[in-house]
DNA sequence: AGAAATGTTGCGCT
DNA sequence: AAGCGCAACATTTC
């Protein structure tokens, strides 16, 4: 369940953890999700000193040595936890043992978490690309669909998830009830803006609040998608309504293109 | 104590 | 025929 922002934050914690730690074991614990047999992803990286960790999308990917990549998506309730010796997490799909002492666990209690071996490229960039400017928005926008929809549409921008998507229209003051095409390209051009200024802003503000996260979300400062609050921090009413499966958080002060 | 939350996939309807 | 809604996944948290 964490999105961009934490991601970003888990990524650089853990390459601060095992960075240029030779993994000394990979255990697969729970197989039923994970997309490459466990003797292929041992054989690949076993061994191997890890080169980086990074966030690419929804996902976190770890760079070995040897040239090959393990991708892992937390999907809604994956989790990561770092043990000394033992571990003892509930619902562990996978365990990462390194030569500094320390493992990492790999758990989820719904067992969705996913882990593939060099994950293929994907077309659509990351939220936080360059590639994604207005020339690229307004291709992508042509189009029926709702706005917050596409926002979150991984084959269109990568990384946006449901929290962030409401954070980024009420940042560029549209409303999430939008049809795509009928937004302005002066408006399309300030939705650009609000989608690296606003995840960006929460990367930091994580960061400070809790600078060695490798799990879970923070969302406590969010301005509008939050159940705790009744205001945005423009003062006005938050309101809920259900877009694309998800609750939804908006106020009047976006305006409706329909 | 029962609903809500969270991302993806795939199916069926319009 | 693009776009939407729904179910499934399974547990924790309010």
């Amino acid at each position: 369940m964490p999105e961009l922002p934490d991601l970003q934050v888990f990524s650089y914690n853990l390459a601060k953890l095992f960075k240029g730690k030779k993994l000394v074991k990979l255990n697969v614990v729970n197989g039923k999700r994970i997309r490459t047999p466990a003797a292929k992803l041992k054989k690949a990286c076993e061994k191997s000193v890890l080169n980086d960790v990074y966030r690419e999308g929804k996902e976190l990917r770890f760079e070995f040595k040897n040239g090959n990549i393990i991708g892992l998506h937390l999907m809604l309730h994956g989790a990561l936890k770092v043990f000394e010796k033992k571990n003892d997490a509930k619902f562990t799909i996978a365990e990462l043992l390194f030569d500094n002492g320390k493992g990492l666990a790999i758990t989820d209690f719904q067992g969705m978490a996913t882990i593939y071996l060099n994950p293929k490229e994907k077309d659509a960039p990351d939220a936080l690309s360059p590639a994604v400017n207005k020339k690229y928005l307004a291709e992508k926008l042509n189009s029926k669909g709702n706005i917050k929809n596409l926002l979150m549409d991984q084959h269109v921008i990568r990384g946006i998830g449901n929290a962030y998507a409401d954070e980024i229209l009420w940042d560029a003051k549209i409303s999430p009830l939008s049809v795509a095409n009928k937004i302005p390209a002066t408006k399309v051009a300030r939705l650009g803006k609000s989608i690296k200024t606003v995840l960006k802003k929460a990367e930091k503000q994580i960061r400070k609040e809790h600078p060695d996260l490798i799990s879970g979300e923070i969302r406590d400062f969010l301005g509008v998608h939050n159940s705790r609050k009744k205001e945005s921090p423009g003062g006005s009413k938050i309101k809920n309504v259900v877009i694309g499966g998800r609750k939804t958080y908006y106020t009047d002060e976006q305006a409706v293109y329909k």
